[in-house]
DNA sequence: CATGAATTGTTATATTATAACATTGTTTTT
DNA sequence: AAAAACAATGTTATAATATAACAATTCATG
């Protein structure tokens, strides 16, 4: 018996991601009220545009889709957007795509440890305390106070895995 | 009774830094030249100048000094030779900072697990079996197939918790 | 509806990185 | 040693990612 650490994972092609996508804007808008931010339009749309689908999304991507809309956007729209909904924890960076997705489990601070799947680009979110717990101590051995980690695990999720296995 | 995982320590601010540096040379040369690859006067450089500390060194910092010693030198000069000792294992990129590293044990393929001091900016790199090992093992879980790992530590490092404890 | 604060717009520019092709340097073959 | 083949570096241009600084607008609130 284990906690369930996945966050985010990887969905069968066959999932309603409009589901997802309702769910995660649902989220948003709650959070914010709780925490008397707004969710105006262009942050709703922003993170609309983050959860279009499971892989990570970069903001010049975003900007575009801005533009095709609504006319103008800059720069500085989109990553003071991104930024916001980081702050709210709604939307994790992946560093080392210089991208971003969707959150699996906002409303609970964490870094995030991710899955990014090379073949099929999807990325699932892990929270696995484990994990987390296993860092700070050996991080301590050094006498390293830890606040905060990067966790990003590439390889092959279990579909694309199997795929490989059928037309081999 | 645990290995070291400690593979490239946070250095005591009287260590010899000289001889880290002529460590990281004659290393990278016995590699190279058992590998077949050659270490050129550039190459050579580059890696001198990653070495110059502890903290990370940016592409384009490394840039003008070429440009500074050497007339010439332009941002693909750099980018390759980064590349380059990447590929070997000479040097990583924190990709949280853009930035690069020496590898504190090169001739040995990992990905390393960086703790950077947001203080100091130091980084120190570790290459801890059990955390690659719990990664993989919860990965495999979901029937991820590991192949490589980003992990990068944000936090304080010993010596400047020290310094923050004298100064409160 | 006036005020102040938050949000968004706008312009310019900084930072990080790669593409494409030319030149030089080093081995290898002849 | 000359020629060919390959590796390394130089060069020019540009792509991709991100921020600074200031203006305009919107919105809650008195």
């Amino acid at each position: 018996m284990h906690k369930n650490t996945v966050i985010r994972p990887f969905k069968a092609a066959s999932h309603r991601h409009q589901d997802c996508l309702d769910a995660a804007i649902v989220m948003a808008r709650r959070l914010c009220d709780a925490s008397g931010q707004r969710f105006t339009r262009l942050r709703q749309r922003v993170l609309e545009l983050v959860w279009r689908s499971h892989e990570p999304v970069k903001a010049y991507d975003i900007l575009e889709e801005l533009r095709d809309e609504h006319g103008a956007a800059a720069p500085p729209t989109v990553y003071r957007v991104l930024d916001f909904l980081r702050a709210q924890g709604l939307v994790h960076k992946i560093e080392s795509l210089n991208a971003y997705v969707g959150c699996g489990d906002p409303g609970d601070a964490h870094s995030g440890q991710f899955l990014i799947c090379h073949d099929c680009a999807r990325v699932a979110e892990m929270d696995d305390p484990e994990l987390g717990a296993l860092l700070r101590q050996k991080a301590a051995r050094l006498g390293f106070e830890v606040d905060g980690q990067i966790i990003e695990i590439n390889g092959r999720c279990h579909e694309c895995l199997q795929q490989k296995g059928e037309t081999q």
